[in-house]
RNA sequence: GGUCUGGUAGUUCAGUUGGUUAGAAUACCUGCCUGUCACGCAGGGGGUCGCGGGUUCGAGUCCCGUCCAGACCGCCA
């Protein structure tokens, strides 16, 4: 038995009690006349005396060779400390140290194993093993846990079935790119890791399993963010006979239970907003609602007067920045400056003051006088003591600037209280979006989602205009979950891939499989999909979902400790009938 | 593919208009210390200033290139 109880657990009431520990050393604090050691497991800290008058002699000298790290037993008696430390459970009592076993030294660590290191992400993630030990690294993978333990019970109480789907799938060229595994066994050939199951949870629906759930690794080979891993985990879920109502309740209450149970808050029905509206006055498809400063377009009140640069937009917008037009022109300068950096690409910003006399001081008092002014106030919302940011332009650029000007303005304004959860559902996406870059539609949500079908006449007329049965849910201005009611039947399916530029053959090679099973009676069905890492991120108030990942990659997709991706050998290369050809 | 920020001791960082022997904190080592718990005190070791080139009497500092890291844009059905 290596140890009877855990470095988290001993109290007073376990005085005298003969004891074995072990763990990591985490300090010890040499006096001479007496060592204290500071051991530590994934449970706690228990502080281990030697002292030289009541400690064996060849057991204090062997103490004065522990170094930091050190993995060490110790038998010893749980005694009462003469001087006690409030700060941490297991303050009140010591290990007064009989026998000391050195399982395994350790070299000095690259940097300390506490909750406020000195290491940097860098030299942590090369060293993730020790950065695990430490409690903010392993509280947020036991928190992790604790979610996805609820994510189960919930969706296993309400009748859905945990089935695994393969890893080692077909590459489709729509979507991101995909991760190839090549075939030794069928040469030239290529397996793709999934994006998603999304076609295998369909087929699972085809196959009458009627709630399914999954927690799974997807991969993606797209560039990373600080919420954006190239494998990643998604709670992939699908239903059959079922409407867009009946998945956003299921889901809904999904939520709501995750809030309750994890962070003890009540939530109401989630408030929804069509994608339209979310675009209107929010500008973005997943808005933050915890603040307001939500858009006021002003094309009607600004477009009647000799303003060039208004008059030639497709789109004039504002938001009211509460209680701001007390900035000096310095700070609006660097505000303009923020709205002209290339990330977000605004040309200009004009400003307007709303002085608390009820006057209106702006960059454009030249073209526009105050009853003008007023207007632009009413329809932004601005009250006295507020400042009134325009831009104007490309409707969707302008939407773009003017959103990211919100969110940043709402973070340095210390509107993101990550504390509190404001919920959303935005439904009514569109099906279609046009791409520049390849000049078609692409699907938005992906090409199995199924459109309204008021709207179908409009696929041949107006595509763009053409809006899904998808739906995704925000989350504090994440995008946490998306989903849709999908096509269940060939006829559909096949006109959806008609208009996504298939030919018929290729529709056949790429999805065939999926055409063939809707013609054996395939339910109707829809489904969602949540992002785990980052609703765990979200839950647990951080933007960044590394910490919540055990061995996350770097900013380059590189694991830096395992050092990968890796050169493979010539011998791999060969039975794979691989050749590189590198530059 | 692009924009921005950074790279100096094991680690986190400071380093002024280019100018003496590149500093601090922490970690590490040695000694001391009769209740420590961020222990304290005294002393000590530790540097390819990311890499390559250039300007200069002289470069951590300026210029060019490059690599690495981070944030963002593009991308992510």
């Amino acid at each position: 038995m290596y140890r009877s109880h855990s470095c988290g657990e001993l109290r007073i009431a376990d005085i005298k009690k003969e004891v074995t520990l072990a763990g990591w050393v985490q300090k010890t604090r040499d006096k001479g006349f007496m060592i204290w050691v500071d051991l530590r497991d994934r449970y706690g800290i228990t502080q281990l005396i030697f002292d030289e008058e009541r400690t064996p002699a060849a057991v204090v000298e062997k103490a004065k060779t522990l170094g930091r790290e050190f993995v060490i037993q110790v038998k010893g008696e749980v005694i009462e400390r003469e001087s006690k430390n409030k700060n941490i459970p297991t303050g009140e009592i010591e290990i007064l140290v009989t026998e000391l076993t050195i399982l395994n030294e350790s070299i000095i660590p690259p940097f300390t194993i506490e909750d406020e290191t000195d290491g940097g992400e860098d030299i942590r993630m090369k060293y993730r093993y020790l950065d695990i030990r430490r409690n903010p690294v392993k509280n947020s993978l036991m928190f992790r846990h604790q979610v996805a333990m609820q994510v189960r019970n919930y969706l296993s109480n309400e009748g859905f079935v945990e089935v695994e789907t393969p890893y080692l799938i077909k590459s489709t060229p729509e979507g991101a790119r995909d991760f190839v595994v090549p075939s030794r066994m069928n040469e030239g050939q290529f397996y793709a890791l999934p994006q998603s199951p999304q076609t295998f949870k369909q087929l699972l629906m085809v196959g009458g399993m009627d709630k399914y759930f999954q927690i799974v690794k997807c991969f993606r080979d797209e560039d990373l963010r600080a919420d954006r891993q190239p494998e990643f985990t998604q709670i992939d879920c699908e239903m059959a006979f079922v409407e867009q109502e009946d998945i956003l309740g299921i889901f809904e209450g999904l939520t709501r239970h995750l809030i309750s149970e994890i962070k003890d808050q009540k939530i109401g029905d989630f408030p929804r907003m069509t994608y339209d509206e979310a675009m209107k006055t929010y500008g973005n498809d997943k808005p933050d609602i915890r603040f307001g400063m939500k858009f006021g377009e002003l094309n009607h009140v600004t477009q009647h007067k000799d303003f060039k640069v208004f008059n030639d937009a497709e789109l004039v917008v504002g938001i009211a920045i509460p209680d701001a037009a007390s900035y000096t022109r310095k700070e609006i300068d660097k505000l303009i400056d923020w709205v002209k950096r290339p990330q977000v690409g605004a040309l200009g910003m004009v400003y307007v003051k709303c002085n608390e006399d009820g006057t209106y001081k702006s960059s454009v008092d030249k073209f526009y006088d105050q009853d003008d002014l007023a207007k632009w106030a009413a329809e932004t919302g601005a009250k006295a003591g507020d400042l009134i940011c325009v831009l104007s332009g490309q409707t969707n650029k302008v939407r773009a600037q003017l959103s990211a000007l919100r969110m940043e303005l709402a973070e340095r304004m210390g509107l993101r209280n990550p504390e509190e959860f404001a919920p959303l559902w935005v439904v009514d996406f569109p099906l279609l979006e046009w791409d520049e870059e390849t000049e078609r539609y692409h699907a938005m949500h992906h090409p199995f989602t199924s459109p309204k079908p008021e709207d179908i006449p409009l696929l041949d007329s107006k595509p763009g205009d053409v809006r899904a049965n998808a739906y995704d849910l925000v989350l504090n201005g994440n995008e946490i979950g998306g989903g849709s009611i999908r096509i269940h039947d060939k006829k559909t399916q096949a006109l959806m891939f008609d208009h996504l530029g298939f030919t018929p053959e290729e529709a056949k090679e790429q999805f065939g499989f999926l055409m063939d099973a809707f013609q054996y009676g395939a339910p109707p069905h829809g489904g969602i999909a949540f992002g785990f890492d980052r609703l765990v991120a979200i839950l647990g108030g951080q933007e960044t979902i590394r910490d919540y990942i055990a061995f996350p990659k770097n900013n380059s997709g590189r694991d830096v400790m395992i050092d990968a991706p890796a050169n493979i050998d010539d011998q791999q290369l060969k039975e794979l009938n691989i050749k590189l050809d590198l530059q």
